[in-house]
DNA sequence: TGCACGATGAAC
DNA sequence: TTCATCGTGCAC
């Protein structure tokens, strides 16, 4: 597997939702490793965008999101799950992409259908908020052989507060993989 | 300093 | 449809 480097997270955002379909997220604890094949994801396009935490403007909690591209953005949502984003284009423009599900590959117990339960199968907290993925214990890979597919486009999930924004078509899955979250 | 509310998941 | 559970952002 090829490590994505960080140009391909400095990049427009739609963009790198897309392209990150089908890749491998790693995770190395000790001598093994849990990976994962990424299958839905959802863009968050930036402080203009409604639904995005950046839209708060830069604060604690957003630092990571305003930051440089390539590193991951790790938050807790309803005082129970965690929630992994991959931080994308320039220092500045507070824009991410989501992780919503995920194609178990190896070392993966549990379910993956869902942000929640994919960053309890990858054992994923806010220890790793900010980390840089360009690291050697916790990135994004492309397979040796990607397998071709066709994406389908739907509204985000969960962030009907929104207004117009969460009536966008920014949730991207692969066509007919069983570990989407929701059809 | 207090409080309403989630980029969720599971049960009922 | 309801609830578990707590950090964050904003009102007071």
């Amino acid at each position: 597997m090829r490590k994505l480097a960080r140009d391909f997270y400095d990049r427009d955002t739609v963009e790198v939702a897309h392209e990150l379909l089908g890749k491998a997220l790693v995770r190395v604890s000790g001598d093994s490793a849990r990976i994962g094949r990424i299958v839905e994801v959802e863009a968050y396009l930036g402080p203009h965008d409604r639904a995005a935490h950046s839209s708060k403007g830069l604060t604690a909690r957003t630092r990571v999101m305003y930051g440089p591209p390539g590193h991951a953005y790790v938050y807790l949502i309803y005082g129970m799950y965690h929630c992994m984003n991959v931080v994308t284009q320039a220092e500045g423009q507070a824009s991410a992409v989501l992780l919503r599900a995920l194609e178990p590959v190896s070392n993966l117990q549990g379910r993956t259908q869902g942000p929640g339960l994919l960053c309890r199968a990858m054992h994923i907290d806010r220890q790793l908020n900010g980390h840089d993925l360009s690291s050697d214990d916790f990135y994004i890979a492309e397979f040796a052989t990607p397998a071709r597919f066709s994406i389908v486009k739907r509204p985000r999930i969960g962030v009907g507060y929104a207004g117009l924004w969460a009536r966008r078509l920014l949730r991207f899955y692969i066509r007919g993989n069983a570990f989407v979250s929701r059809r």
